[in-house]
Formats: structure tokens, sequence, C-alpha cells
DNA sequence: CGCTCAATTGAGCAACTTCAAAATTAGTGG
DNA sequence: CCACTAATTTTGAAGTTGCTCAATTGAGCG
């Protein structure tokens, strides 16, 4: 019987949310031939900055944060990936060690494309190449806005924004919480600042009913305010 | 007479700093033809933040600043574009429009080139894509250290880091100061601090005789005092 | 020489950090 | 399922850093 074998990339969804998306058929196959699939439990790093990358990896279960490390022991969350997403991507066409540490916020299953496989399609696929580029311009666009909003906003700020990403990242479960569970200390190192200003903060909106929470689960319940502090109204 | 004529494409010098330089000699006429040049006046805008870019300008002269004005008159500058740097690529790529405002630092000469003639190069020229792609990765990795710059050093520490890339980026002149002249505005803009605290910390950092200043100028005397400040030590 | 804009300095204030301790929650093995 | 331990969260309080506003000085320019 002919059943469809979904750790054939051919056949994986996952694909649909990523740059993956523009191979052809007989490339999928290629990558599905060669790829590996890993389990990473919670806290294990997919990769570590400065190591060299021979490959990418293919999220499909679970989160996983890409940070830095500062030498006073503060870790700076500057992306969070999930079901989808491709990370190693830029080291490897940059032709760079790894400049962040992938660690899995959670369990996760990721499959290891060799950086051979990415590299061919790059040379010979225009339309892969256009499509990763333009998903690396939005990186940009997005790192960019982050940089103006460390300058320009306040934690407070900062703090809202961050939950309303989460929120139209992740969607919510069926009771209205996020449907991603980060650490307090997590959110601070994505909002860049310490563990108890971020708690306070929180504690704060809670206050005036702008979020509920149950546990470190987070539920969104006055959006409108929370966007109106963003946009310093 | 058979002369070198300079405002062609083919023969601009300021190619070889670009992603232009994987273009063919027939796609680098092509564009030629189609480029416009402009004189723009120091304090004007190449294109603001929102506005709809039908076109990229590569900069043969003077130095623009990319920034984004928040509502309370903050700006924060994400990076100096100079000689060679091509500016508007990643909305024309992304089909966006511009997430950053570009302005003239200094009086500049760009050349403006319409949107198609690098969509088509994309579409056709992979070694093209490819710089572009390569080029784009780097602005990231740049992208995301400021992120973590911003989230775990200090203003003294971060203002120290700028001068070391401006002194990097634009070498210094034959007195040895810094070859590019910022408002000291500008360089808080830069840092994403107060101008107050940036001249504050400008003041301490001669008084320790870490810099020289003359007017705006500034020539960095001891940089591995600054080195050993950015680093923590 | 007078005008304008940028740079500098002062002082008070607010935001954020840090360290320490208490309370809560999560995890683990019996 | 419970008890116990470890980890995380929460709160308190003091200490810094950096921001803002206002006033002064200085530089460039017509």
């Amino acid at each position: 019987m002919h059943e469809l074998n979904e750790s054939r990339c051919e056949n994986c969804i996952v694909r649909q949310f990523n740059s993956l998306k523009a191979l052809s058929k007989e490339e999928l196959k290629r990558i599905s031939d060669s790829k590996t699939s890993k389990f990473i439990k919670k806290g294990e790093a997919l990769f570590s900055e400065g190591e060299k990358l021979n490959g990418v990896f293919c999220v499909r279960s679970g989160v996983s944060k890409l940070s830095k490390l500062s030498d006073n022991g503060k870790d700076t969350i500057v992306k969070i990936a999930t079901k989808g997403q491709v990370l190693g991507e830029r080291s490897v066409i940059a032709e760079e060690v790894a400049n962040l540490s992938a660690v899995a916020l959670n369990d996760m299953e990721v499959c290891y494309i060799p950086k051979t496989q990415i590299t061919d399609s790059i040379n010979n696929n225009p339309h892969f190449t256009k499509a990763i580029l333009v998903h690396m311009a939005n990186d940009l666009k997005y790192a960019d806005n982050v940089i103006v909003n460390m300058a320009q906003k306040t934690v407070r700020q900062r703090v809202a924004e961050t939950l309303m990403y989460l929120d139209k990242n992740f969607g919510s479960d069926d009771d209205g919480f996020i449907a991603i569970i980060l650490s307090r200390e997590d959110i601070a190192n994505i909002v860049g600042t310490a563990k108890e200003a971020c708690i306070r903060t929180l504690a704060q909106f809670k206050k005036y009913n702008w979020i509920t929470t149950e546990g470190k689960r987070i539920s969104l319940t006055d959006k409108k305010a929370l966007y109106k502090l963003v946009e310093g109204l």
C-alpha cells in the first residue's frame, strides 16, 4: 500500500511556513534523503554561538529561543522560533559561525538538513533563493524595529508589545491563554530587562485588568489598553 | 575619442562595494541607461518611512542616516550609509513601503535605479541574488548584535562601541580624527540615548584621555581602553 | 555684529537594576 | 497520590543610571 509518509519533506506540512516551499519536488526528495531527524530536550542547545554549522534545522514541533549570553550572565532573546522556522540559515548563507545560540524552550523535534543541500538549491533554484531573500528581508525589518523600540520605548511599553507579539504569533488556547508558555525570565530576556522589572510590570497590567494570569500562563483581556500603551497614547 | 565615462555604472568604482558587482556587463549597461543621478542636500530625505519605493539609491558620495522618528520626537539611527551602499533594497525586495527614513547627513550624490532593473536581475542572475542574500545576512547579523548590545550594555559602553565602529568604518583623516563628522545628537541617536548623556560620556572619555576632540571632530587616542570598556573588563 | 543653532553644564526626578528574603509552584521519587 | 526538594515567582528596599528641563556658553554665518 502507498501511504503518505510525513517524515518525508515532500509531505511535511511544516514546509508551507518557510522558504522550503519554493523547492521543486525533486529537490525536496533529494533533501529528504539526506536529512536526519533529531529530538531535542527542553534546555538543550541546537547550536551555540561561535559554532560552525554544517547544516540548518527545520523545526517540526516545539519552540526554540535564539539568544546571546553576555559575560555578566544576561541572556538576550533575539527571536523565538516555532514550527516551520528554519534555523541556522543565516550562518550557512554567510558562511560564518553561528552568531546566536539556539536553545529549546520545550521538547522539540527538528530535521537537520546538511549545508550542501541548501547551497545547492540556492545556486540552482532562483525561486528558492528569492524566497529566502524575501524572508530575510522581513527578519531584517523586524530586527530594525526591535532596535528602534529598545531605544525609544519604556520597559512597560516593551512588555506590552512582547505580549501582543506572542499573542499574535502563537494564538491562544481554548481558555484564552497565549499558546506558548515562557518563564518570566524568558519574557524579560525578550523585552531586554531584568526579570523583576518584567514581573512588576505584569503585576501592574493584572491590576488594571489588562491581562489575566494563571501560573505562568497569560491571557490578554484588554488588548486595546495594551495597544494604547505601546503607541504611547 | 573614447573616454572613460564614470557616470556609467560599468565604470563606477562605487560598485565594488556592493552587490551590484555581481552583475554582468550587459546588466550594468541596461541599468546605467535607466538610472538617474540626483544631488541631495544635507538634511534632505532620500525617502521617508511609509513611502512606496519604486527604485533603489546607490550612494556615490556623502553620508546618509537610516532612522525612525518616534511620536515624542526621538530619532533612532539604525544605520549609517556611505559610498557604495545601496538603500531601499530591502523594501523593493519585500515589496513593502520603506520601514526607515533615509536622510542626508551632508551633501550627497546618489544614483536612482528603477525597481524593475533590480527585480529583473534578481530573477535572472543567481549570482546577483546570492550576493544580495549574503549582504543581507550580514546586515541581519549586525542588527541582531545591536539588539543584544542595547539590552546588555550601558550607555558608556555603547558610546565607546559607536566610536570604535565609526573609526573602523570611516577611518581617520590626516590629523587622526574620525573621517565622518556627526553632531552629538546624531551620535546619541545611534547609541540610542539622550544627547546630554552622550555628551557627558564623551566629556568623561576626554578626561581619561581616551579621546581628543576639536569642535565636533573626535579622535580616538586610547582604543585599548575603549575596547576594555566595551568588553566590560 | 547680531542671530541662530549646537554644545555644554546643572540639578531634580523617574525608571530601572540589584540584592535579599519570602512565598509559591513545579518536579521527583517513594 | 503524597511528601519533599528544587526552582521559580513575587515582594521589599536601596542604589544607580539615565532622562528631562532649564540655563549658559560657544561656534558658525550672513
